[in-house]
DNA sequence: CTCTCCCTT
């Protein structure tokens, strides 16, 4: 059977030549995507520059180039070309390059008037994933500059109307598509999520009972459903029936049971939505469709997102119903009445406006479009998203409050294939010497998860994962994960038997390189640390925005921004263990609750760094003198916003300036009527002092004993505080040194706060 | 306190 675009070719060839925009609305089947540039090309559009077409998938873009290259008589990467991530098969003699949208995005970065295209084609445009969404926005605008550009946007939906009205009523071309037909079989009421499992089991009973022989596919909504749907099955007893789940997190043996034929027996996959665009399996019949989906959304008020249960769309389950009818007649059992289908959305939200908006922001900045709230979408995002993305940066520090452009930081973060936080750290991390180690870890929080956990196994894997895992840090566990990587020399079997995802792992690895090789062109050099704080407050600055402190027993809230009752997640590896007043996550999620993921500790004396507008460094204290040094290391107390000491810092100072910030201590704590106390050795080796106090208390006398070895006739300066706990306690503020004493020897530390910190808790009794 | 669809630079 030819294929049905062939007729249109010249149809297609004359309105790219008449007209700056044309949309081609195609069915599966159709062959738009290997066809249209080949007439393009043929028509002679490769002469003034590269056709360009993107995909939305790796895999989509590589084996489209390697059929195309077949059919032209070229071999990949001459003629026709393709680059994904890692993977650039191009040469300057490309005249047809097949990419991911992605790819696309970053030449906008390189060149944003993209002058080494003649015609640009956006397949699949109606996934209206992120990237298509703002590769159209960055198209209208760019043809407003160049007048010779030609784009194609593909679409396999009826969505065409959209396109076609944003790009200035472009023309639309139908083709038809080779589809058979998929007839639809009605449920009769409507089914809630606590009863889909078990009327999903027993449709998928029932068809193989009465139909005839052929494959099924059911759409659930995650692992979870699918497990149970399979046990419900496995528990009927049913004969010549094939049970096999699909979804992103299996591993790979169990993936190649899907695409595998099981000869005299009815295969039964249960899938997630991967089954609906990503993955495409060979002779499905019957289609049994709950109707649901799990759907990321962001909330920009809170900065967190939630994944919800939600009805699909009408456009969302027609993609589903055509997986049936691909090599054969098929049908669609939807276990929803019509009614119900009927008062559904017609297309599932852009993704555009159900993430943040910090990361397209940014690029769209780094580009040069300074005005990004008057950018055209075809569906603009809202006031509060841009909001939330101007805040995020502003707090990344790749803006400047009232000023358009990037900052150096922004800049460089820009340049970096990752979310804007996670860019952050790597940036942080020159600053403190530990390049290499913060790439690393920002490689495992961009991928996806290694921790594997597969059915039955549960305990094995939770325990193999427990000696890997930091009980302070996500990210510390990802780089210890890693170090043991690197010491089985890449094994995959270390992998296994360690419950790692050893595609994860490569995938690690390439992106490691991948970080490496742009932070060489920004002139870092690799660096590692021996110091795992250090590592750590890297990580901890780049998601600053999400600080999280404990509020009461497992439950956490934002410190910058407004979110309550966050729980650390059990997979994390701080789960159960932490007691950290503090915590930053690289995620926070609300499931069935509110879930903090990718979790590190965060210690009080990177507060003031992290939030300086909620954290101040307080008084100093002078902890280390040295006699005849250039400079002294004085230690400043972190107080919260309402003085509250929170622990404390280092810094290195002049000697002249220390002594004279202990003065004006001095004397700034006698005028406010602080209580001097002087520590006198006792009988028993303990130091302890009884003191009265009246300036700060209301009038009420104090008693109180501290037990602490402190230098003996050391004079402190003390101030009542009345903690968050309720109760009172007198705290040292600073620690006075006299000068004329005798000095210790060099690189002898005096006694310290730290020290005193250490065993605080001085008992107190009113008189 | 107990677990998350799918992509991609």
């Amino acid at each position: 059977m030819e294929l049905p675009i062939l007729k249109e070719r010249d149809r297609i060839i004359q309105a790219v030549s008449d007209n700056p925009v044309i949309v081609v609305v195609g069915e599966t089947g159709s062959g738009k995507t290997t066809q249209i540039p080949i007439f393009l090309y043929e028509a002679g559009f490769a002469e003034s520059g590269v056709i360009g077409i993107t995909e939305p998938r790796r895999v989509a873009a590589t084996s489209t180039a390697k059929y195309v290259a077949g059919v032209i008589g070229s071999t990949p990467g001459d003629l026709v070309g393709y680059q994904v991530r890692f993977d650039d098969e191009t040469t300057v003699g490309t005249a047809l390059k097949f990419m991911t949208d992605g790819i696309l995005l970053r030449e906008f970065q390189i060149d944003s008037n993209l002058s080494r295209y003649s015609v640009v084609l956006i397949d699949e445009a109606h996934e209206r994933s992120q990237n298509v969404d703002f590769i159209l926005g960055l198209l209208k605008d760019l043809l407003k500059r160049r007048r010779d550009l030609k784009v194609v946007v593909a679409s396999a939906t009826i969505d065409e109307q959209k396109f076609s009205n944003f790009f200035n009523r472009a023309p639309v071309i139908n083709v038809s598509g080779r589809m058979f037909p998929v007839e639809v079989v009605w449920g009769k009421e409507d089914v809630d999520e606590e009863m889909i499992v078990e009327v999903m089991a027993d449709a998928i009973a029932e068809i193989h009972r009465s139909e005839p022989e052929g494959d099924i596919l059911s759409f659930m909504t995650g692992e979870d459903q699918i497990r149970r749907v399979v046990e419900s099955l496995e528990r009927m007893k049913l004969t010549d029936l094939v049970l096999v789940p699909a979804h992103a997190s299996l591993p790979w043996e169990e993936q190649q049971k899907i695409f595998a034929s099981y000869p005299g027996k009815r295969k039964v996959i249960v899938a997630t939505n991967i089954a609906e665009t990503s993955i495409t399996i060979d002779g499905i019949v019957y289609v049994v469709d709950s109707g649901f989906i799990k759907q990321m959304n962001f909330h920009p008020e809170s900065g967190i997102q939630s994944l919800d249960v939600v009805l699909h769309s009408k456009s969302g389950c027609e993609q589903r119903r055509g997986r049936a009818g691909r090599t054969q007649p098929g049908k669609c059992f939807r276990l929803y009445a019509e009614s119900d289908f009927r008062e559904r959305p017609q297309f599932t939200e852009p993704e555009i406006k159900r993430i943040s908006l910090a990361g397209v922001v940014l690029a769209m900045k780094d580009i040069g479009i300074d005005k990004v709230e008057e950018f055209e979408f075809v569906d603009p995002p809202s006031r509060e998203a841009f909001h939330e993305a101007h805040e995020t940066l502003i707090a990344l520090g790749a803006i400047q409050r009232g000023s358009h452009g990037l900052t150096d930081i922004g800049k460089m973060m820009a340049g970096l294939p990752l979310e804007p936080r996670i860019a952050r750290m790597i940036i942080e991390a020159e600053k403190h010497g530990c390049t290499k180690d913060v790439a690393t870890i920002a490689a495992f929080l961009s991928g996806r998860q290694v921790f594997a956990r597969p059915k039955g196994k549960e305990i094995q894997a939770d325990r193999a994962h427990v000696a890997l895992k930091n009980p302070a840090s996500d990210a510390l566990t990802f780089l210890r994960v890693w170090d043991k990587y690197e010491d089985s020399d890449f094994d995959n079997q270390w992998c296994y038997d360690n419950f790692l995802n050893a595609r994860v792992l490569r995938e690690v690895d390439d992106i490691r390189y991948q970080l490496f090789n742009i932070l060489e062109s920004y002139g870092f050099e690799p660096t590692e640390s021996s110091d795992t704080a250090v590592i750590a407050k890297a990580v901890a600055m780049g998601l600053a925005y999400s600080l999280l402190e404990h509020r009461s027993r497992h439950s956490y809230g934002g410190v910058l921004r407004q979110i309550d009752d966050v729980f650390i997640h059990p997979g994390s590896a701080i789960f159960g263990l932490s007691n950290s007043r503090w915590i930053v996550a690289s995620e926070v999620v609300r499931t069935t609750k509110t879930y903090a993921r990718g979790c590190t500790e965060v210690k009080p004396e990177w507060l003031p760094d992290m939030a300086p507008q909620h954290f101040k460094r307080g008084e100093p204290v002078v902890a280390r003198y040295l006699k005849g040094a250039e400079s002294a290391v004085i230690s400043k107390a972190v107080l919260d916003g309402y003085g509250h000491e929170l622990g404390s810092s280092e810094e290195s100072v002049p000697v002249a300036e220390a002594i004279a910030i202990q003065k004006a201590r001095v004397r700034d704590a006698e005028s406010k009527g602080l209580l001097k106390l002087t520590f006198h050795n006792e009988a028993s080796g303990r130091y302890s002092f009884t003191a009265s106090f009246v300036a700060e208390a209301g009038g009420k006398r104090y008693k109180a004993s501290y037990h602490a070895k402190v230098e003996e006739g050391v004079p402190y300066y003390c101030k009542v505080v009345d903690t968050y706990l309720g109760q009172t306690t007198v705290e040292p503020v600073f620690q006075v040194f006299a000068f004329n004493n005798p000095a210790p020897s060099p690189g002898q530390p005096l006694s310290s706060v730290e020290e005193l910190a250490q065993k605080r808790g001085a008992s107190l009794g009113r008189q």
